[in-house]
DNA sequence: TCATTAAATTGTT
DNA sequence: AACAATTTAATGA
């Protein structure tokens, strides 16, 4: 079975394969096929049936609808070591949504087959289902809370904490590769904004800001900022 | 390895 | 939104 080097490291830090039984990891590992995204691509269109689960390797992938009057705004972003698209392999109909890459991308996709098989026959994946489903559910509400509560600075930190979460994306690194561009799309607000925020949340010695990347210092007070 | 250049990102108005 | 300054990545001697 020819995963590369890159996708067995990825995997070794993801949780799911963990609790699954030799025989179902051996299945499972033989379905994943890789993909190679550059900037701007598109890897799941709207109304279309999802007909993977998508992994990221490295990279960044940015989940986004249009309004009305046909503006693109972000519902949330996939660090790598995150999974998305398992609402979407969980019902069949169209997607509500799509994921563009905004960086060159890796990702490693587990075809809804393999996922629908995992599903039938494993109890702890389901458990590991329904724990990443209940975890990305806190963060939303978490996320609307902090846009009608607090300010901006505030929903810069819960947008940074929200890429940094334990259970969502088990990043080994302690920095992220994320330009303040791509915090401004996902929290809402300008640029210029997350410029300033993140300042402010630097000086409290909370986050290192680095060249295109941000480190967490204090996770569990990012996570609280208001 | 170093210097040069282009591209990306940040900082400021 | 526009612009300048800074950092990184790529290229080639």
């Amino acid at each position: 079975m020819s995963l590369s080097k890159d996708a067995n490291d990825f995997l070794e830090r993801c949780v799911w394969p963990r609790v699954l039984t030799q025989m179902e990891r051996e299945t499972t590992y033989h379905a994943l096929y890789q993909r190679e995204l550059q900037t701007g691509t598109l890897i799941c269109h709207r109304q279309e049936i999802a007909d993977s689960w998508i992994g990221v390797m490295t990279g960044f992938l940015r989940v986004q609808d249009t309004t009305a009057d046909g503006k693109p705004f972000m519902l949330t972003g996939v660090a790598p070591s995150g999974w998305i698209g398992e609402g979407s392999l969980l019902k069949i109909e169209p997607r509500r949504y799509e994921i563009v890459a905004t960086r060159p991308t890796k990702t490693l996709h587990l075809p809804r087959a393999t996922f629908s098989w995992l599903l039938d026959r494993s109890i702890p994946f389901n458990h590991f289902m329904l724990n990443h489903l209940n975890e990305r559910l806190a963060q939303f509400i978490g996320m609307a809370k902090y846009d009608r509560l607090f300010g901006p600075t505030a929903r810069v930190a819960r947008g940074i904490a929200s890429l940094f979460h334990p259970v969502l994306y088990p990043n080994s690194e302690p920095a992220l590769r994320v330009s303040q561009e791509e915090l401004a799309w996902m929290v809402g607000v300008s640029r210029q904004r997350v410029n300033s925020a993140v300042h402010t949340l630097q000086e409290e010695q909370l986050i290192r800001i680095g060249y295109g990347s941000i480190t967490v210092l204090d996770l569990q007070a990012i996570a609280q900022y208001v």
